[in-house]
DNA sequence: GTTATCTCATGTGA
DNA sequence: CTCACATGAGATAA
């Protein structure tokens, strides 16, 4: 941003200094809750509600010792330390002995690794053919694209992936596949990506890929494969191998840690890792391991004493049955030795270390794990739960970076409240299922408004965008455990509110958030139009949201021809059948904290159900990309129309955007807007 | 080129 | 909630 930080410029969030020393004692932050006389059902737990465990109410304002400082995954600083991208060949080690040798030896070029880009020939035998395979298929990826990545290429290929993954979950939930049933939607929907050549950094090559951040999180193995990241779809050790050259020796590139065997990870600066091979199963006895493939090369990559790319694995927070992968960046093998494991036969083990001066990734995870266990307490810690107990999940509130104290006090309130004389919609009857709506079931009349589809995956992903989704409400008799309710079971994800640099409060998760994970609902009062603009007309209202503004369009759906459909898909431009405006000035959610951003990464989504006889249209966050952990959420607030000459458009068209994106349209010319409107589409 | 082998995945059902 | 297990992908090795 090209400086003039003028003093009239606010973000957002950015509370009037008046006010905020006018805020009250932190007392004042417990939700007064308002007697719910109308409204959806709405959790009423006396103020001083339960804290989670390891927290004491009410924390005073000084840090005490033994904090630690909160990492900042939102830097995207590319560690300096990383090996010069380029091709990287198996190549006897030069006379002194330290890592390749230098960049641009034209003879290397020739034979840049193995990189014939040429899709392999399909295999016929698939039963299961539910891709039409189409020649004329263009992913939009140049070949020097496929060999080298770039930021933006890899966000565009995890995007279209994990749509691709949702879609094709959701066709196996319906059971909707003629000729066999996709049992793996990854694998599927990697193998699909990988064919037609919508991948990326196939170059291979020895420390940091072009693209990939440390800090970046991945739900699938096949997503590492996708961009280059590491190649094995399941081996836990990637390497260069010397193949055709007895001479050379294979180079270690990356490896996978994430509880296969008994490595040692307690400390993020060191990892102890196992070699590959020598486990037992049922039909083979456990064996010694060989120095060979994965651990031949890490034998010779710590003597060659390259970077090794190490990719964590952990238990998901919010799905224990699924693993998330962080990219933690560069390690040195520092020694090697055997020992005897479990099963009594040799084992090799490695011990790798960070290569310092690196952007924090997994030392983040053991921090929020501690704080999470109440084994240590967070720096600038204001309060461990602002809801006081109104959500299931508690919502810290935190300032490491200033002295303010809280938000200007307003009365926590987890949903949205229309007013009496609101009317909305017609009243809309609910399903008769009896049981769990069960997706493929045509007789659901909440799954036949969405056409069919039902809207979530069985772990509650949203699948699409759409013009509006149908929930089912809280009178459909499908009660318990029906799936199609995911907007209305409160936080899941562990919220913080913290406070931000330059952009006022803002909000970010201690839990890593999958794309298309359910975040909050934008909670508040529905106010009519001409009352939102008496709000704005003070100029001190910003807590609102409108569905009325200009939204840039962007594609978030699955590609159809990737699952062979004609056509163009499910639109994701809305249809909301009256525009809302809703007021979170007094009351409102977690929602009113999220700031702005030109290229954020969450969106929000009208969604309907039914309540008391009648439908109401709710808006809900849903990630747009995997988030990972304690990096802001945004959301784009939209451009007012330029015929609306409200005083509440004028105040946002005066603020400065202070979203810092390279996309940012407050900062580009009208020339690249268009540019720019192109490349966030695909 | 083709094919077999290897592997720190996944989802499901006991 | 572990556990076994069937099925599976890409890359390497043969």
């Amino acid at each position: 941003m090209e400086g003039g930080l003028g003093g009239n410029n606010v973000s957002p969030n950015v509370s009037d200094k008046s006010k905020v020393l006018d805020v009250k004692p932190l007392r004042t932050l417990v939700p007064m809750f308002p007697d719910s006389s109308e409204g959806p059902p709405f959790v009423c737990v006396p103020p001083h509600g339960p804290f989670p465990p390891g927290f004491s109410p009410f924390f005073p304002f000084s840090a005490p010792q033994g904090f630690q400082s909160t990492p900042d995954l939102n830097q995207n600083n590319f560690n300096s330390t990383a090996v010069p991208l380029r091709a990287y060949r198996a190549e006897p080690l030069d006379s002194n002995g330290q890592n390749v040798s230098p960049v641009g030896s034209s003879r290397k070029q020739k034979s840049a690794g193995p990189s014939s880009a040429k899709p392999k020939a399909k295999r016929s035998k698939d039963s299961d053919v539910v891709v039409v395979p189409l020649s004329n298929y263009n992913p939009g990826i140049s070949l020097s694209d496929r060999e080298d990545g770039n930021r933006e290429l890899v966000e565009n290929l995890l995007m279209r992936f994990d749509a691709l993954r949702r879609k094709l979950s959701q066709m196996e939930d319906a059971k909707e596949i003629h000729s066999g049933i996709i049992k793996r939607a990854d694998l599927k929907a990697g193998n699909i990506m990988m064919t037609k050549g919508v991948r990326t950094n196939m170059k291979k090559r020895v420390g940091a890929v072009p693209g990939v951040e440390i800090g970046d999180i991945f739900f699938f193995r096949m997503e590492l494969c996708l961009v280059g990241l590491h190649s094995q779809s399941m081996g836990g050790i990637d390497y260069l191998s010397a193949r055709g050259d007895a001479e050379a020796d294979p180079v270690a590139l990356g490896i996978v840690s994430s509880g296969g065997y008994d490595d040692d990870a307690e400390d993020p600066d060191v990892l102890i890792y196992s070699g590959q091979g020598g486990a037992g199963n049922k039909d083979k006895e456990a064996s010694d391991q060989k120095l060979e493939r994965g651990n031949l090369a890490l034998e010779r990559s710590l003597h060659r004493g390259n970077e090794v790319r190490v990719i964590r694995g952990l238990k998901d927070a919010l799905n224990q049955a699924s693993k998330v992968y962080v990219y933690d960046g560069l390690f040195k093998i520092q020694e090697s030795w055997m020992e005897k494991g479990k099963s009594g036969c040799n084992m090799f083990k490695y011990k790798l270390v960070r290569i310092p001066g690196q952007a924090g990734a997994f030392s983040t995870w053991k921090a929020i794990q501690k704080w999470k266990a109440g084994l240590s307490s967070k720096v600038g810690l204001i309060l461990p739960d602002l809801t006081s107990g109104a959500e299931s999940t508690p919502v810290s509130l935190v300032n490491e970076v200033d002295d303010e104290k809280g938000p200007a006090y307003f009365t926590y309130f987890p949903t949205v409240k229309y007013p009496k004389s609101f009317k909305l919609v017609q009243p809309s009857p609910g399903c008769d299922c009896r049981d769990a709506c069960q997706p493929g079931n045509f007789n659901c009349s909440c799954i036949q408004k969405n056409g069919g589809d039902f809207p979530y995956t069985a772990n509650g992903i949203l699948v699409c965008r759409k013009p509006m989704i149908y929930e089912c409400g809280p009178s459909c008799p499908c009660f318990r455990n029906c799936k199609n309710k995911v907007s209305q079971l409160g936080l899941r994800v562990h919220l913080e509110v913290f406070r931000t640099r330059d952009r006022g409060w803002g909000l970010r998760s201690w839990d890593p958030i999958r794309a298309g994970t359910f975040i909050c609902e934008y909670a508040g009062e529905v106010i009519d139009k001409s009352k939102a603009r008496l709000d704005g007309g003070d100029g001190d209202n910003e807590y609102v949201f409108h569905t009325n503004r200009i939204y840039e369009s962007f594609k978030w759906n699955y590609e159809p021809a990737l699952v062979g459909q004609e056509g163009p898909g499910p639109t994701e431009d809305f249809d909301i059948p009256a525009h809302l405006t809703i007021s979170a000035k007094t009351n409102g959610n977690v929602a009113r904290f999220m700031n702005h951003s030109c290229s954020p990464n969450v969106f929000w989504q009208p969604i309907m159900y039914e309540s008391n006889g009648e439908a109401f249209l709710r808006i809900a966050f849903f990630a747009k990309r995997h988030v990972p952990p304690m990096t802001e959420l945004t959301y784009d607030y939209g451009i007012p129309h330029s015929d609306d000459t409200g005083s509440n458009a004028a105040a946002y068209g005066r603020k400065k955007c202070l979203c810092g994106s390279p996309k940012c349209r407050a900062c580009r010319r009208n020339a690249d807007y268009a540019y720019a409107m192109v490349a966030t589409t695909y």
